[in-house]
This record gives structure tokens, sequence and C-alpha cells, in this order.
DNA sequence: TTGTATGCGTTATCAC
DNA sequence: GTGATAACGCATACAA
């Protein structure tokens, strides 16, 4: 089923039929009708690659994603879901490239074969192949992160140096003098993952302004891994008071771990982070967070892009998000010793 | 940069590049080398547009799912991550469709639009206009659950029905006589949604089965629901012993009702459900519950979909799931009153 | 108001 | 072993 049938059985020339779909030059009613007649009967729908061919463009957005198997933290999640709502607002599809391995078949498919007008890149690192690529190729792209050299490229980002500085000083603030960060994995820390290292950057400068005791440490992104991190903490510095973290799927296990070690949050203890609102209100007892807001920054992202796509002259441009930390119970006191 | 600047470079026609490239037709070492060599200096990568355009066909499969803006469960999460992966593996890109309203555009573009080869539907209703779109348009597709008519189409789907009455008879064989079933949401229910249909049915032949008494209660899909449909359990049955549940997203909640009635879980009361594995375990105690294998699904879903597209005459097939319960200690023996 | 002709970038048929 | 050429289905510049 394609225009020529419809043309053929409308009695008119392929080119009519266009127009009548497109509105791009006047078409006499009575053609008009006769045509969508025949349409509504058949059922027709006009080929999309056909069209993205002869147009240049394919309506449709990558989204790098981390590899699926590795499952998602609620953030990512809510970065998806909001790219996913923000584009289809836009009219625009989503391509879905699990990527992030290096030799990544999927990723190439999507930004070499041209299959979308644009990407958003989720995960980025310090240093990323994918962005120095997609640079390469000339295709519009944004990312949810920046690497280390965020003006070469459109990005919006969590601020999270300024916003585990920010915790430190509000657990400072409350009396705390030893303070522990629990980062994401080892292994993204090693990767120059950004957030990891930007957070302990962060970290390290609120203690040194504040003269803390400050203790870094990696965890795994699951509850289990935050279980037995957290109880390692507290075995090694017995008079830790507090901890700041930006690790939202192993806080279960850190609360966890604090209430076997036979702890009360937050009489014996504060804990204060980053996490997705939902997220920190759905822990138990809610989380005293900086609330990401992952639909905003999902939306931004793909406004940024639409309108590199439509202008892909205009300047880079940035959006640091850093929300306000909201106050939920975790935090209290450092308690006497 | 296309396959015709790069013959001009390499001094040979369009369709020796072509050839080169797909090994169709035996190409001279000589010429192979100069056309790599041009291909790899302009770094060319065919159109994936204009390849579909030709060749009729996409490599790209459909996944619609629910509107992101109502966050995912867990279990949905699985699903898709589980279907990207294995269209990876297979080299499809999925194209992401947020549907489930009615009036429904991205749904309509990419079925209407032929932009897929085939289509991966999630949460099907027992009566669901998308599965008469889609059988009507022609285009292979297979659910992850299965409408009131199952041999329309191709499916995968989980046994809702025989595993909450397993539940059911493992309570009763506990010594349970009064258990509630809290299942998923009143909307969810009047929109005729499978799973929730399903496991109403096979909790109230269970029930007949073991002449026990059954409450049925719906619930959101979220923990403060949990808690106040548990409350509200609890003070309107005050001899109720036991839960089944579909209800994933609300467990965490549910615990916690139990908890604040001063109930120690399995002592007082039990709890027994369906749910992902990583989520069963991961909660706290961990749920006993029929761990629903959703990447196995999501793999055979994509599985049956490669083979309605490479076969389209080929009949429908349908893969019903019912995993075993593990037990890791939420049900115990009813408690003596 | 409508029709004809061309090209988007590719693959594949036919000819040499 | 290689080249010219015709589609794939659409949008649009150019004619009438």
């Amino acid at each position: 089923m394609n225009i020529g049938e419809i043309a053929k059985r409308s009695g008119v020339s392929r080119s009519t039929v266009s127009y009548a779909l497109s509105g791009k030059r006047p078409v006499s009613e009575n053609t008009r009708r006769r045509i969508q007649a025949v349409i509504d009967e058949l059922g027709y729908r006009p080929n999309a690659t056909a069209k993205a061919l002869k147009e240049g463009r394919t309506r449709t957005i990558g989204l790098v994603i981390p590899p699926a198997s590795q499952r998602l933290t609620e953030m990512q999640l809510g970065f998806v879901a909001s790219v996913v709502d923000a584009a289809a607002r836009a009219d625009l599809d989503v391509l879905l490239s699990p990527s992030g391995g290096e030799h990544d078949r999927s990723f190439e498919r999507v930004v070499g074969g041209r299959r979308v007008d644009g990407v958003i890149l989720m995960e980025i690192r310090l240093e990323d192949d994918r962005v120095t690529r997609l640079r390469q190729s000339g295709l519009p792209f944004v990312g949810i992160g920046r690497t280390s050299r965020p003006d070469e490229m459109s990005w919006v980002d969590i601020d999270y140096e300024t916003l585990i500085s920010q915790c430190v000083h509000h657990l400072a603030d409350l009396g705390h003098r030893r303070i522990a960060l629990v980062n994401r994995s080892t292994e993204l820390m090693a990767a120059g993952y950004g957030p990891a290292h930007r957070a302990q950057a962060g970290f390290d400068q609120a203690v040194a302004e504040r003269g803390l005791e400050g203790v870094r440490t990696c965890c795994a992104d699951d509850a289990r891994a935050g279980v037995s991190c957290v109880a390692r903490l507290l075995a090694d510095h017995p008079d830790l008071t507090a901890i700041a973290t930006i690790n939202e799927t192993a806080m279960p296990g850190m609360y966890r771990a604090i209430e076997r070690a036979g702890l009360t949050v937050p009489r014996d203890f504060s804990i204060a982070g980053v996490a997705g609102r939902h997220w920190a209100e759905n822990l138990h007892p809610p989380l005293t967070a900086a609330d990401v807001p992952a639909d905003e920054l999902g939306a931004q992202a793909v406004d940024l892009l639409i309108r590199q796509i439509s202008d892909p002259a205009a300047p880079h441009r940035g959006a640091l998000v850093s929300p306000p930390i909201s106050l939920r119970g975790t935090t209290g006191p450092a308690p006497a010793r």
C-alpha cells in the first residue's frame, strides 16, 4: 500500500495525493474528499522510511543507555522515562542503544548509519570515546552528564560536587566531625565516571574547609553492597556519626547496616545524600537529600537536542542543576560520645 | 558522504562498492582494498534509512511500553531491559513507543508508518485495541501478556492464575484460614488488565477449593498505597493471618504496615507472592515468591518475534511461564489465636 | 487546480 | 570481475 496505489484509485497523480496529505499546496475540496475516502478505505499511511530518506531526517532521536544487563538505577530510569516522554510530546520517536562497553555495534549502527537526527548520551565519563565519536560524526548530541571538557558539547548535569559539599556542610553544622562519603562503585570510579569523581572532589573540599575527618569509600550499586560497605565502615571507624552518599541503590542496605549496628537514625547517626525525590521519599525513614529532578533534566536534554538539530551551528550549551536539599529527618545533631 | 562518493574516489561504480561491502558478488582483491582504503579514510557508513527503504525492512523492532510518566514496575523494567538486550544480540535496534492511553500518536507512527519490522507489546489487556490494530496492520507482533483470546496472537505470559493459586495452597497447607489477596490497582482491574483478573481468578478458585475465608483488595502501585491498604485490611479483618500478592511495588509498604501493627513476619503473619527474583530477594526480609524470570521472558518474546518476522505465515505460539515458588522465609505456620 | 519528472542512498538485475 | 540502471516510496521543483 503506497501513495501510487492511492493515486491510481483516486484517479489523480501521486503528487496530488501527497499535497492533499501535507496541505502544502491547495487541493480542490472535491478531489481531497475523494482521496481521503480511498485512504480511509485502504487504511493508507505514508511510509516513514521513504519519507525519512527523502527529507533527510528521521524524526527519531537515539538514547544511549548503559547496557541493560547491568540494572539501571532509579535515577537513570527517571532519565529514560522523561526523555521518552519529552520526545513523544515533540512527536519524536526514541531509538534505544544499550552501549557503554567499548566495541559497540548498536551505538555504531545508530550513529554511523544515521538512523537518528540526534543523540542523547547517558552515563558519560570524564574521557568518553562516544563523545569523540559523536563529535566527529557531526550528529547533534546532548549529554546527560559531561566530560572533563564541558565546552566541547551540550549537556545537562547534576552538580554533584556542590551537592555533596552542601551535605557535608549541613552535617558539619549539626556538629558531626567524622563523616564518610559512600560513593558509587570502584569500577565506575576507575572508569572515570564523572559523578563519582565530582562527588569525591566536593566531599574532599568541604571536609578540608570544615577541618573534618573524612572517610571515602566506594560501594557497588545494590542493597547488599550497601549493607557490607557500611558495616565495614562502622567497624573500621567506630566514631563515625554521619554519611553523605550519592549511591541511591545502596541506600536501603546502608539503612539496614546502621540499624543492625544498634544505631537509630537520626538520633545516633545521620545520613544525607543525592537521590531522586521518589526514591528519597520512599526510603524508610525518608532520606534528607538533594532531590534530583530527573524529569526536568530529561525534558531539558530533549529541548537542547531539538535546538541543536534545528540549528546545528548553534553554540553548545550546558545546564548545571543543583536542587536544594530537602530535610526529611535522617539528619540530626551529632550524638555526644 | 554516500556510496556514490566512495565509488567516484575509488574509481569504480557504485555497485562495485556495494558488493565489496556486502560480499554478495566476488570483487578482486585489488579493487576491494582500494575501496576499503577510501571508506576508512572518509569514515563512510551506509545510510540505514536508504538501506531500509530498498530492502523493505528496518532491522528495528518496536517496544510498546506503558506511558513513562506512570513509573514502570521493577518487573516491567526487567522486560524492557531483557528485550533491549536480546534485540541487541540479534543486531536489532529497539524503537520505544510509550503507549497505553487510547489516542496514541506514537503507537500509530510506529505501526502505521512501518517504522519497524515487528512489535513487542507490553501490558496487554483482556480486550486490547492495540492488538486489534496490529492484527489488521499485518505487522508481526508478540505480546508480553495476552488478551482473552490468546489464539489470536503470539505471546509469552506469566501464569498468575496458577501462581497465586499455588501461593494460597501453600499458605493453606501451613494452616492459614483467612487470607487476603492484594491485587494491582482498581484502575487496572477496571481496565481489564489480564494479570489482575487472572490473579483474582486463581485466588478465588484456591480459596474455594480449600474452604478458606478469602478477602480481595486492590492496591495502587506504590509503597505508600501498600501501607494504607494493608493497614485497612488488618483493621477490617483482625483475624487475617496471611497475604498473597502480585503487587511488587506495594510490597515494601505492606511490610511496613504489618510491622506497625505489631506483627512479626513470619511468626505472626505470612506473606507470599509473585515478583521478580531480584525484587523478592532485596525485600527485608526476603519474600517467599514465585520468581518471574523477566530476562527469559523478554528474550523469548524477541525470539518469537524474530520467528514471526522471518515467516509471517507461521502459526501463532504462546508460552505460559509458571516459575516455582522460592521459599525465603516470609511464610510460616498460622499463629494460634 | 493538477500532472510530470527528479532525486534521496541503497541494493540488485541485467548486461558486458 | 565490473558497470549502467532500475527500483524502494516519498516530497517537491517545474510545467501546464
